[in-house]
This record gives C-alpha cells, sequence and structure tokens, in this order.
DNA sequence: ATTTGTGTTGAA
DNA sequence: TCAACACAAATG
C-alpha cells in the first residue's frame, strides 16, 4: 500500500517510454493504455470485463470498441464515433453482418485484426443480402435474418386449427424430438404476447403449430395463400429471438390490411425489409407484425406435456 | 525481453 | 459499469 501511494506520488504528470510509472488515459470509452505504447480494448458485460484486444493506435482501439458496443448492447449503444445507420447500405450490411455472428465470434476477429477483412469477405459473397430487416425503436433495434417462407395452405386455415411448417425448414431450424410439445411465446410489434404449442405429428409426420394458431390466424385475418415468413435473430444476451412476418396475398391487399402496415415505419429500408425471397412468394406488401421470443425453446427445457 | 491480458480495487 | 494500476501469463 505505502509503496503504492510512494510511486504514485513520486510519478507526476504522465508517462511514456520514458516513465512506465504512470500512464496517460485515453479520451475514449472502452481504451486503456498499454506500457508499451500501444492501446488495449475492453468492453464490461455481467459484472466482467471481455478483453477485445490491443492495437497500435488509439483510435483505433476506439474503433473496435465502437463495433463491440453495438454487437454487445445494441445499435443504439453509445459509442466513440462509429454508429452503424441501417438506412445507409453500408451499415445495414454491417450491422446484419454482427448479426450472423455470435458475440464470441465478433470478439475474435476483433482480437485477430480481422473484423474488416471478415466484414469485407461477407460483403463480397453476399453484396446485396436482403435477407434482413429491423425491428425496434430508435433507441434499440435488432436485425432479424430471413429464415424461410410457408405458404399458408386451405388446411392451415381451416378446421384443423394448425400451420404445418415444411419438414426441412422445421428440421434445420425447428428441431424437435417427436413426442415434445413445445410452447413458445411470440411476440407482435405491439408487445402483445402470443403463446403458441410448436410439436410433431407422427400420424402425418409433420412439423406443426398447433395451440393459439386458431386464434392467430382469426385476430389477423390470414387466409389461403398468404405467406408467412420466418425470421431470427439475437438479443443482446445472445438469446435467440424469432420473427414471424405476414405477407398477404396480392389479390387481397386492398380488402385486408393489417393493422400495423402503417406503424412499421417508412423510415426503413422496405427493399431491404422485402428481399429475395418474399418476391419469389409473390407478396408485394407486407409489416412485420410478430416477434416470437423463444427462449424456453433454445434453452432446451422442452416442456413436456401430454394432454 | 516484451507484449498481452487478468486480478483487483474504488469511483461513478 | 468503468478505468487505473500492478503484475502474471503468454509470446517471440
Amino acid at each position: 500500500m505505502n509503496a503504492n501511494l510512494q510511486r504514485q506520488e513520486s510519478s507526476e504528470g504522465f508517462a511514456s517510454k520514458e516513465n512506465p510509472c504512470k500512464l496517460k488515459s485515453s479520451r475514449y470509452k472502452g481504451v486503456v493504455p498499454q506500457h508499451n505504447g500501444r492501446w488495449g480494448a475492453q468492453i464490461y458485460e455481467c459484472h466482467r470485463r471481455i478483453w477485445l484486444g490491443t492495437f497500435a493506435g488509439e483510435s483505433e482501439a476506439a474503433g473496435v470498441y465502437d463495433i463491440a458496443a453495438q454487437r454487445f448492447r445494441g445499435f443504439g449503444a453509445t459509442t466513440n464515433f462509429k454508429k452503424l445507420c441501417k438506412s445507409d447500405p453500408e451499415g445495414a450490411t454491417e450491422l446484419s453482418f454482427l448479426a450472423a455472428h455470435s458475440k464470441e465470434e465478433i470478439v475474435r476477429m476483433l482480437r485477430h485484426h480481422t473484423y474488416d477483412e471478415e466484414l469485407r469477405n461477407s460483403r463480397r459473397k453476399n453484396p446485396l443480402s436482403g435477407n434482413t430487416c429491423w425491428m425496434g425503436n430508435s433507441n434499440r433495434s435488432h436485425v432479424f435474418e430471413f429464415l424461410f417462407n410457408k405458404t399458408v395452405t386451405p388446411s392451415d386455415v381451416g378446421k384443423l386449427n394448425r400451420l404445418v411448417i415444411p419438414k426441412q425448414p422445421a428440421e434445420k431450424h425447428f428441431p424437435i424430438n417427436k413426442d415434445d410439445k413445445i410452447p413458445i411465446n411470440f411476440q407482435d410489434g405491439n408487445g402483445k404476447v402470443w403463446r403458441f404449442t410448436y410439436s410433431y405429428w407422427g400420424s402425418s409426420q409433420s412439423y406443426v403449430i398447433t395451440k393459439g394458431w386458431r386464434l392467430f390466424v382469426k385476430e389477423k385475418g390470414i387466409r389461403e395463400g398468404d405467406v408467412v415468413s420466418f425470421w431470427s435473430s439475437s438479443d443482446c444476451s445472445d438469446l435467440k429471438q424469432y420473427m414471424i412476418d405476414i405477407f398477404h396475398r396480392p389479390s387481397r391487399i386492398d380488402r385486408c390490411v393489417p393493422t400495423s402496415i402503417e406503424d412499421h415505419n417508412h423510415d426503413q429500408v422496405p427493399v431491404r425489409l422485402f428481399g429475395v425471397d418474399i418476391s419469389r412468394a409473390e407478396a408485394t406488401s407486407s409489416s412485420p407484425q410478430f416477434t416470437m421470443n423463444s427462449r424456453i425453446y433454445n434453452n432446451g427445457h422442452l416442456e413436456k406435456k401430454s394432454h
């Protein structure tokens, strides 16, 4: 203790390579000085420090912190300078790049100084990825990545009261044991929570959304030929979230306009919002309506219910 | 030998 | 949450 005090007192002022006793602190958030004149970047989460690597330039380290901040805390996070913007093509692709990678992956890239390169590669590989959309307000927004579409069949809106999830996407995105029934919470854009049951019907060898679907269809006016679009995202704690988007058939758009078309921002980029897969599905209008929070599903707490 | 990154503390 | 500080682990 005394030794520390003495050392601090005796080293007034600053330090550089000459005087490594006291380091000049950084003017940037998330940046700490290193004894050799380099700069470290770090971010805190859940009482823990996450080290983002060391860098030659102070501002370089600050930029690294910015990227991490936006991945860890959402896109409204305070940064040193860079604020990714969804309405800017560059920002949009970077946002989806961030969303497509786990925090661990992003941290690895930052620490290895490979983030820029991997981002470039991603852009080259997928230049105009239309398979993303944004949900949320200006403070907090999440990127959703397109998963798959399901065109609603007559039986999906019939008396069976269930929606069939095609086998391939079901097994890829919503794997389930054949005996399980999984409660899944859906949340719409207004914060309303819907609870559905997801299960596998052995009799017809199909994956289905059952309980809750009927009310959903009724309330939203879903009919044969409409398209249900599935999207996924991760929130700040890396929990998967899912969104369902309803695309009404063009022929009946004027007849049945869902409640929230106008709620959902024309400040967002419509081209980007409804990408390749949507147009393929012959949908010309849509509105993000439902956010499905599937913590239960993804935490593996597959509550079995037999009744 | 040098650099990176952690243990720890106290302030905000 | 955040950075300052000491110093240990990792790296060349």
